[in-house]
DNA sequence: CATCCATTAGACCAACTGGTCTAGAGAGCG
DNA sequence: CGCTCTCTAGACCAGTTGGTCTAATGGATG
């Protein structure tokens, strides 16, 4: 039965449901109760799995995430996606998950950098590399979809700064705005 | 010589001192505690003048950044400052002050807006307006600058993703790159 | 069956959180 | 002078924080 039903290790379990609340309030308003209540399981595991505590885990978080995007971008890239076509889907799905999350889950690697920079130095590189790769695997594909690597970093400046508009709007319009914009840009 | 060493009243050097620490590490993590300290002032006089506490102090402080944009922004157009003036003095201003408080500032709606909504009604209104009449005023002072006002949402963004670029990377790069898209933009 | 070890379970802790409340300091004025 | 009222001062509180530690559980292996 708890096999059956807890599919999901415990350790993956702790980053998804970490992952979600992050993006939801920020790294410090969220307590090591609530990640554990959320994720099902007592202290001991976390600390079992993550020796080094709640910051520890948003390593971990950050980790999977970075990797979840420059996957994304690699994908598009091997495609040879034209790049107006991975501007636009980039951007309304973004969109389309804002609001479907209720204005409740944004851009995590924008809050935590906000939050965290330059106080704890391990966050900080974590997520100056999270930046960093998924800037350089946007860049590649942006080339092989016919148009020029050096946007990628301001397009992913431009989506995280709407995410953050639309959250305090409770509107997709900014982002939607943003993509108007991005299109022009990459031509 | 109370007086003259301290010329600046308790709420406003409540106000200044809260805006300089939400904006380095944002919301959650900044306890009243250090606030009273910064402020150089006791728990007393916080909830007289803010007798709603640190969420109320925090609407104060985004109502003062607010009227602060709005007023800059304003100046910029009846100047009629020409338009790639304002985007080349705001994001190399921006730059230079990022670098000069060592990336342990950055931007403030961006932060709060994803550690606070939609949890906070009150604050998310806050942040909601800020963020309308700061892209509003600039949207009037591009058009006098002689561009297209739609383009004010946009480039703020373009901004606030990059500062968290900045910090992340401990560099004003992604800043300067977004400046040089921004430059494209407005013609 | 016995052993072992990865994992789970949660009691426990000091430090701190935001918030309340009473007391008093001190400027301004009659 | 004495009164008043704004503001300062900080003790105090219940609740929570991240973190440590010991004990037990349970599946795999001999």
């Amino acid at each position: 039965m708890t096999p059956a039903e807890r599919p999901v290790p415990t350790r993956e379990r702790l980053i998804r449901s970490a992952l979600r609340l992050f993006q939801s309030r920020g790294y410090h308003d969220v307590g090591l109760s609530e990640l554990l209540a959320a994720a099902d399981c007592p202290k001991g595991s976390l600390y079992h799995h993550f020796p080094g505590g709640k910051a520890a885990l948003a390593a971990e978080v950050i980790e999977w995430l970075r990797l979840e995007m420059v996957t994304a971008f690699d994908t598009s890239r091997t495609r040879a996606v034209p790049a107006r076509k991975q501007v636009e889907g980039l951007f309304s799905g973004t969109a389309a998950w804002v609001a479907g999350n209720g204005y409740a889950q944004g851009a995590l690697l924008a809050v935590m950098a906000q939050e965290l920079v330059p106080q704890d130095a391990a966050l900080t590189r974590a997520i100056g590399q999270a930046y960093a790769d998924a800037r350089d695997a946007f860049a590649r594909a942006l080339e092989a979809g016919g148009a020029d690597g050096a946007l990628a970093g301001p397009v992913l400046a431009l989506l995280d700064g709407s995410v953050a508009q639309a959250r305090a709007s409770l509107s997709t319009g900014p982002i939607l705005a943003a993509l108007a914009v991005a299109l022009r840009l990459v031509g």
